[in-house]
DNA sequence: TATAGGTCGCTTTTT
DNA sequence: GCGACCTATA
């Protein structure tokens, strides 16, 4: 056991807590993974055996992480007993288990997010809704809200305060769209995300002896990041603890920024109440960052009501003062950045895999990127599109999940007509509507196509049962063959591969490529799960991979570029240098959080995340105005700078005071609808200019906010611009005129010379 | 049935 | 600014 001597006196009793309920309090950067791979590995000296460990996270990189890990300190065979994953892939797998119990067969397949918001779009059109009242992407914001609150689509209809909420809405069918939604989900054999988690509740909750089972079998419980349990991923661990309470969760309060999915903070906040016998540790050594980046974030962090006390510190060397640039618009603040990278890098000697770049929104990288390629600075973006986002990928994905589970009803949609055998829309809705009328699947009706021959003219029903046959042939060799030689016939016979060779744009090349790749990952598949003796079939292939998502892979070439992400994709990772960009109101505090306290309190925690990514320096930035939505805005610097305690920073002059310097108490005008702001903007008209020095303005130096002269009209604000190049036009308010829209191509100009 | 052109809308994101 | 998605059109 010598390695517990590699930990502080804290951690070290996190490790040697086993029994009974535990809370760990992990600041940024004090060993949170460390303490949790320690302690696991410390269950197993103790004779423990790797099968009644269960530990759970929240990504599959975290898993991966944690076993290898532990692999290092007990040996890999040690380790890969131990129940270790994410808490979708863990349930999934007992879900498959006792699939029967529930309804479903044990190869049920998985629909990610986008499969669910294709089923709702059917679903209002088959109820004949209104899709521009029933978005998608609403309707399953609802649909996950209430799962992941253990509420059913029944319960859903049945409480009052939810129904009067999206009548209110004006959305009161969403309860109906939940019911069919369900319906048809048991129907395809398919669980959505939530549903892992939501079936699994249900299964402990209506088979005692099932849950008795598993308690039985995890008899020591691990939990990482448990500020960002949902209520049903809370109900999950609470009964499966409820016999031994050998649970020990960690996480940290300061860091919860994922309530908008379900992400319950007070869940942390209130273990002392679930287990009252708990023991707490805290780690409050940051052992990554300077004393000024962790004083700084503290100062920053004290700003919120809610939470655990407890003093992060370091004993880190004190550092540099936190950076913070000023930029005009959000352009130049890319170019401030990167010559700041590029100085330090050429002159500092740092390497660019020592930056990241971090911002709030995704909107947000696109000119980063550009001012890093001006300069010839290699990065690399995390987000965007995922390797199993793309379209190919999931059409080789749908024939996979329909050869195992024929009546995966959005698999099915998928390929019934890609790539192309003349089966048209017209067709497709007809088996629906049969489907519908017999409350059967969609495959259902294509095996039973002699009793529906007459809703088909002879060449759909040949085109039909040749689809059939191509799927049952799947079906079969997907039974006995091994999952890369069945994924060969498939990419070969389903035409995939005849349709990939027609298209020699780059895009097609690529296609191809990604095609092989997956091709590739499954034959490796294969090829390993023959050698250890586990299942090498395709549905155990698929089991993986509908969880699996490729913030993981990292390419090979990666390795010397500054790291662009948001800051949410930043949680757990570190660098050297780290700059924090857009810093300013409405972005950062995001504007819809800006009224309500418990989202300003995560947008500072997400504040927090961002500032305790670095080991060494932080530069922040903002601009005074920014491209939003195709529109320039002026913008303000976020109150968060000015709640840093002044002491930490370098080169921020607060604006001058009135009571507190962020206190705006009038709104942008430049983002909502003229009609609602203009009246408190405008009741005192403008100071007339006409009269003083004039000078011609040129058409892009117009910013709104700016005071012009025109000729006919006289003194004007420009509220915005819209339009872009020639087409350049400028919503103006006019003492005489009121607002007016004017193209700036024609429209002369005139502003007051200094 | 493919494609061009117009409209909409728009935090954060893992599974 | 940009992508997703719908619709018009030949």
């Amino acid at each position: 056991m010598d390695f517990l001597h590699e930990l502080n006196d804290n951690q070290r009793e996190a490790v040697l807590h086993t029994e009974g309920p535990a809370l760990v309090i992990a600041g940024a950067g004090s060993g949170k993974t460390r303490v949790l791979t320690y302690r696991i590995a410390h269950l197993l000296s103790k004779g423990i055996p790797a099968y009644h460990i269960l530990a759970l996270t929240f990504t599959n990189k975290a898993a991966r992480e944690m076993q290898k890990r532990i692999s290092q300190l007990v040996g890999a065979e040690n380790a890969s007993n131990l129940w270790m994953g994410t808490f979708h892939s863990i349930f999934s797998k007992i879900l498959r288990f006792e699939a029967d119990k529930l309804g479903y067969t044990s190869n049920f397949t998985i629909y990610d997010t986008q499969d669910s918001k294709n089923l709702i779009k059917a679903i209002v059109k088959d109820l004949k809704l209104d899709d521009k009242v029933y978005k998608p992407n609403d309707v399953l914001g609802r649909i996950s809200m209430a799962k992941n609150n253990l509420i059913v689509a029944q319960a859903y209809a049945q409480s009052s305060r939810i129904t009067n909420a999206d009548a209110a809405a004006r959305k009161p069918m969403i309860a109906e769209i939940y019911k069919h939604y369900q319906m048809r989900c048991k129907q395809s054999d398919t669980m959505d995300f939530d549903d892992l988690l939501l079936q699994t509740n249900i299964l402990f909750r209506d088979f005692p002896e099932v849950l008795a089972k598993y308690q039985q079998k995890f008899r020591y419980i691990l939990v990482d990041e448990y500020q960002d349990t949902n209520y049903s991923q809370y109900l999950i661990i609470k009964k499966l603890s409820e016999s031994h309470h050998n649970i020990c969760v960690v996480g940290d309060d300061a860091q919860s920024i994922y309530s908008f999915r379900g992400a319950r903070i007070e869940n942390i906040l209130n273990f002392r109440n679930d287990y009252p016998d708990f023991k707490i540790f805290k780690l409050e050594q940051n052992y990554r960052s300077t004393t000024t980046i962790v004083n700084a974030a503290n100062s920053i962090i004290s700003k919120n009501k809610e939470q655990i006390p407890k003093r992060i510190f370091s004993e880190n060397e004190e550092g540099e003062k936190i950076k913070v640039l000023r930029a005009l618009s959000d352009k130049e603040e890319g170019f401030q950045v990167t010559n700041e990278i590029f100085k330090m890098a050429n002159y500092e000697q740092e390497e660019y895999s020592d930056f990241a770049i971090l911002y709030r929104t995704n909107a947000q990288s696109r000119i980063l990127e550009e001012a890093l390629r001006k300069r010839n600075i290699p990065y690399k973006i995390y987000g965007g599109q995922s390797f199993y986002q793309r379209k190919e990928i999931k059409d080789l994905l749908a024939y996979f999940r329909l050869s195992v589970n024929q009546n995966d009803e959005e698999a099915f949609k998928r390929i019934i007509n890609y790539p192309r055998r003349g089966i048209g829309d017209t067709t497709i809705d007809k088996i629906r509507e049969i489907a519908q009328q017999h409350r059967v699947s969609m495959w259902t009706v294509l095996c039973n196509l002699e009793k529906v021959a007459g809703s088909f003219n002879n060449s759909s029903l040949t085109k039909l049962n040749n689809f059939r046959l191509l799927i049952e042939k799947f079906a079969e060799r997907s039974q006995e063959e091994n999952a890369y030689d069945v994924a060969c016939t498939i990419v070969q016979s389903s035409g995939i591969t005849d349709d990939l060779s027609n298209d020699s744009t780059p895009e097609g090349v690529s296609r191809k490529e990604n095609i092989q790749e997956l091709l590739n990952a499954i034959k490796d598949f294969s090829e390993t799960a023959y050698k250890e003796g586990f299942s090498d079939k395709l549905a155990t292939f698929l089991e993986g991979v509908a969880l699996l998502t490729d913030q993981d892979t990292e390419k090979p070439g990666d390795d010397n570029k500054v790291t662009l992400m948001t800051i949410h994709a930043a949680k757990g990772l570190e660098f050297p240098n780290v700059f924090i960009t857009g810093i300013e109101e409405e972005l950062f505090p995001a504007q819809q959080c800006a009224s309500n306290p418990q989202a300003l309190e995560e947008e500072r925690r997400l504040f927090y995340v961002a500032l305790t990514r670095a080991e060494k320096k932080v530069v922040m930035s903002y601009a005074t105005t920014r491209y939003r939505n195709g529109q320039i805005i002026s913008t303000r610097p976020s109150r968060f700078i000015a709640e840093i305690d002044p002491h930490f920073l370098d080169g921020f002059i607060a604006p001058r005071q009135e009571t507190s310097p962020f206190n705006f108490k009038t709104t942008s005008p430049f983002r909502k609808p003229v009609s609602e702001t203009l009246a408190p903007v405008h009741t005192t008209p403008l100071p007339d200019i006409g009269s003083s020095k004039l000078k011609p303005i040129e058409p892009n130096s117009v910013i709104p906010g700016m005071i012009l002269f025109h000729p006919t009209f006289g003194t004007g604000k420009v509220l915005s611009l819209e339009g872009l190049g020639v087409n350049k036009k400028a919503k103006m308010f006019f003492n005489k005129e009121g607002t007016k829209t004017l193209l700036l191509k024609f429209a002369k100009l005139f502003i007051q010379e200094d």
